[in-house]
DNA sequence: ACTAAAAGTCAAGTTTATTTTACTTTAAGT
DNA sequence: ACTTAAAGTAAAATAAACTTGACTTTTAGT
């Protein structure tokens, strides 16, 4: 699965040291997750739609591999 | 974060067994789910939305909690 | 009432998400 | 070149997802 939070964070403007602090989580997590680092929780990929005012399956998309 | 899997699969007429299958998980992952025991992944979201066609945010519902 | 399929549950184990702390690198401004 | 914010990275710890196997309960048909 991929993403495209880099690309809607950088629409928005904003750091990821914000975008954490608006979910919730650590600024780690936005940077593992922006890097594809792991596949985030269903609560998280709502909350980040929801912020960015985007339907889930427009910020991650599945894969072959998944 | 609650869930509608029971209705969409009840729609679909399938049982819990045939649903993990399809989506490649066990059956008890599927029940868990059903039953609000934990958040599944992305990943998952993703795939059951995809099998049930419908979008991840309306098999999946934010609460105030999350 | 009997049977069988489906659903529910539980404990133990493995894997993966997420946090915390801390350090390094990159980018941009002055 | 210097400074600072932002991004990247990494190791250790904790929490949570998910599996497997086994058992119980519910549901529906006969």
């Amino acid at each position: 699965m991929k993403n495209n939070l880099k690309v809607h964070r950088a629409i928005k403007d904003i750091t990821q040291a914000e975008l954490a602090e608006e979910i919730n989580v650590s600024r780690q997590t936005i940077n593992a997750m922006e890097k594809g680092k792991y596949v985030p929780s269903t609560v998280l990929a709502l909350k980040l739609a929801r912020f960015f005012e985007k339907p889930v399956e427009e910020l991650f998309i599945l894969e072959e591999e998944d």
